[in-house]
This record gives C-alpha cells, sequence and structure tokens, in this order.
DNA sequence: GTCTAATGCCTAAGACAATTATGTATTAGG
DNA sequence: CCTAATACATAATTGTCTTAGGCATTAGAC
C-alpha cells in the first residue's frame, strides 16, 4: 500500500479512467478494478468512492442506472459525453504531473 | 501549472531530494531549484515550505545554519543521515507510486 | 445450521497538507 | 522614487481523504 497522501487528487482520474476503458460498472466492481491494476496498491475506500462518485454524477459526467441481483441492488455508472471529455482532460494533466516529477526527481521510468 | 491537489504529499519529498543533489541551501532557493527543474510547473508556496522545512528540522532531518548576507539573514539547510536515509526511502516509495499510476492509467512514459 | 468473509451501498466526523492571505524587511533596477 | 525580486515567517481557511460508523445480502467453511 502506497503512502495515502500520494494518492491525494487521483481519486477522480483514477475513476474516471477505469470506468473508460471497462465501461458500465458498479462501484464496488471499481475497487476491485483498481486494486487488481495496481497490485494491491491502491485500495480505494468506500468512504473516498462513493463521494467521489455522487459528485461526478452530480457535475453530470456519470450516469447511473440500479440493477437488482437477487435482493441485492447494484448501481451502475456509465460516462457521460461531458464525461469523455474530462477523462481525457484528466489523464492528460496527471501524465503530465508525473512526468515533471520524474524530472524532478530524476527517477528512471522503465 | 498543476492542479495543486496533486502536489500533495510530493512536498518533502522534493525537498528532501533537492537538497540531496544540491547539498546546502537556503529556503528561496529550493523554490526557484524546483521551479526550474519542473520547467515552471511546480511553485512551491512560502506557506507550504517553510513549515515543511521546520518540521523537517525538528524531526532531525536537516540542520540549519544562519549566514548574514548584507543585513539579510539566509537559514541553510543541510541533509543530516537521518535525513539521507530518510531521502532513499521518500524518492523510491514517489517512484513507485509513479509507476503504479502508469499502470492503472496505462500512460506511456517516454 | 451457523458464523464469517465477502459483496454492496451509504454518510459523518475528523485529520492533514496545502493554499491563500498576511506581515516584515532588504536589495536591485528602471 | 517606486516596484519587483529576494528572504524569512505565521494564521485562517479549504479540500480531499481516512477513519469510523451503519445497514443488508450472499457464499462458503466447519
Amino acid at each position: 500500500m502506497h503512502s495515502p497522501e500520494l494518492l491525494k487528487g487521483t481519486l477522480q482520474t483514477i475513476v474516471l479512467k477505469v470506468l473508460k476503458d471497462h465501461g458500465r460498472m458498479y462501484g464496488y466492481e471499481i475497487t476491485q478494478r483498481v486494486k487488481e491494476l495496481s497490485d494491491e496498491r491502491i485500495l480505494l475506500t468506500e468512504g473516498a468512492l462513493y463521494p467521489t462518485l455522487h459528485k461526478l454524477e452530480a457535475e453530470g459526467m456519470l450516469k447511473t442506472e440500479s440493477e437488482s441481483i437477487g435482493k441485492r441492488v447494484r448501481k451502475y455508472y456509465t460516462l457521460t459525453p461531458q464525461g469523455k471529455s474530462l477523462v481525457k482532460e484528466r489523464v492528460a494533466e496527471l501524465a503530465d504531473f508525473i512526468k515533471t516529477m520524474s524530472n524532478v526527481l530524476q527517477v528512471k521510468l522503465a
């Protein structure tokens, strides 16, 4: 697990990007996917994830559909067209940030 | 300038690393060096820098010497042996974080 | 058959690092 | 003379996240 401080500011970008690549997903699924992609290093907490999803929805970046699985309800999220634009922006921004940090730290990126 | 949220958690690492590479430095000098290394993208604010330097000093990671330049006083910071260990840790941690993020975002790092 | 871990959603209180806003003072340059 | 750059510093506020709750269903172990 990474020092959680480093994750700050990256959560929205991660969520958006995973949704872009995978399409329709529900909250829990997103946490699992990120866990997998990050090799257990990024463990999204629910207290951070759900507020973020709700915020992105309120801003019109995501739309939702609820689906019943047995007696359980799943809430699926999909990117809106606006959301798709935002992903590009955010990913570009974070990629640029990563490159800048690599320069400053003079770290080689294999 | 980057979205400032992304910087969170990286400030200590940046300061430590710059001090390791350049040796004895004073606060203002650090801001200028980081600005240069980051191609104007990372502009350390004083409200963040000085508290960080003081904190690292209080933890025994840095030692200080004051020097008079004309009527002005400069406070020079140098890494202690403990500080040198910390740099390695922090840089390794951040490098690992960067790699993880690159995987999750599937960004190519030229 | 019962108990635990995993699945699945959610909100609220608090921590923490950084931004923004100040304050003070010196020095170089137009 | 006045402004921008140099140089230090602290306080109030902001924002994102962690921690800590709460609720309910389902699969699997024993």
